[in-house]
DNA sequence: AAAAAATGGATTGTTAACAATTTAATTTGA
DNA sequence: TCAAATTAAATTGTTAACAATCCATTTTTT
């Protein structure tokens, strides 16, 4: 989560790396996480470690079985996925009609950055990296428009993006961004809630 | 979270517990946590209480900052509240559709047990167990029907039930319970469906 | 030989001490 | 007197050691 911070503690930058390589795919499905592992790679005792994986489970990427640990949760069948694609939708709709007034200049920049990032991802056809860079543009929105819901959004779509078939047409993913990106910066919010839709499947 | 545990650690039962007392208004908005008064509490050390707050975090009921720890969470705009009703409504009705049919009589026996306990806190006008029998009741039958979706639930009915207005009004919360639980020991996802959507609001 | 019991290694659960940071109170300086 | 700087207390962040539990293997028992 890490709402806002100056430097970020060795757990937050824990959870950030590992729930990358999950998204990115570099953990098997049911593949159990070991503590020490862990620590020792990232030079820290298990402590950190432990807090990391509590807040991956709760996002639901990990699961927790008391005294064995966590491993990566399996993935969410078709009906499951669909049910939590129509949730993200609602809420990420919600948010972008509450952001387009508020939007600064600056939002706009920043938004502008993000999607320039997530196209050179695509150039480079790094998963990870457009996997990463997807969440994080339509974070932003989100963030502004409700902090209070941003964790909820986040559970949601990780969850959603895991085990990303989708992501192979890059080509796609950028020409879908670049449609939702200029509809928000015209403040028009049919255009980019209709983009989204097509977005977010 | 706790999904299926034998003997369950100091970590589960602080979490739970704090939980409850979360939900039923003990602690102010905005009110700091602080580990080491649990910790003494619970007579145990400040680990299990770090990673329960850790779980709350992520859950939504505590907002976490670094090297301040947490406070109670903000409420919930209307408009935010009414974004969490529906994606809560729409997540447990896709539950009740799937649970109908693979409900056995020892789901429905469990189920009348719950509605039992329910209607005896409803009797004592205690809302912290109203609101406790009321979430243990809906989890049942999502928890049955998507172990997955379990925890995304539990994240949003947790943030709807928290600053309870509604939860006044006793005799009503029963007759609610009383008529969902009927349509689905009758198997009927209309009416329950139905009696659902006049509940979760 | 098969099932039950015991063993040892690996892993998680918990603890207490220490380090780093924040917060409040106190002192200092203009 | 008021604001800035300094100190002290409170609180969180991290660590390493120890306890409890699980799991695979070996031994024992029938």
């Amino acid at each position: 989560m890490t709402i806002s911070t100056n430097r970020l503690s060795a757990r937050d930058n824990i959870c950030d790396v590992i729930r990358r390589e999950l998204i990115g795919g570099k953990f098997d499905f049911d593949q159990p996480i070991r503590e020490q592992k862990l620590a020792s790679r990232f030079g820290t005792s298990r402590g950190p470690v432990r807090d990391a994986l509590l807040r991956l489970t709760q996002e639901g990427i990990l699961v927790y079985e008391t005294n064995k640990g966590v491993r990566v949760n399996s993935p969410l069948s078709e009906e499951e996925r669909s049910v939590v694609v129509a949730m993200r939708l609602h809420l990420e709709k919600f948010c972008l009609k509450k952001f387009l007034p508020l939007a600064t200049d600056s939002d706009f920049g920043q938004i502008s950055i993000l999607l320039e990032r997530l196209t050179s991802a695509c150039d480079r056809a790094s998963l990870p990296e457009v996997a990463e860079c997807d969440l994080a543009l339509h974070r932003y929105w989100v963030a502004r428009a409700s902090p209070h819901l941003e964790s909820t959004w986040l559970g949601l779509s990780v969850r959603m993006i895991m085990k990303y078939s989708r992501l192979s047409d890059y080509d796609q993913i950028r020409e879908e961004h670049d449609r939702i990106v200029r509809a928000i910066l015209d403040r028009n919010l049919t255009h980019a809630s209709l983009s989204l839709e097509a977005n977010v499947i």
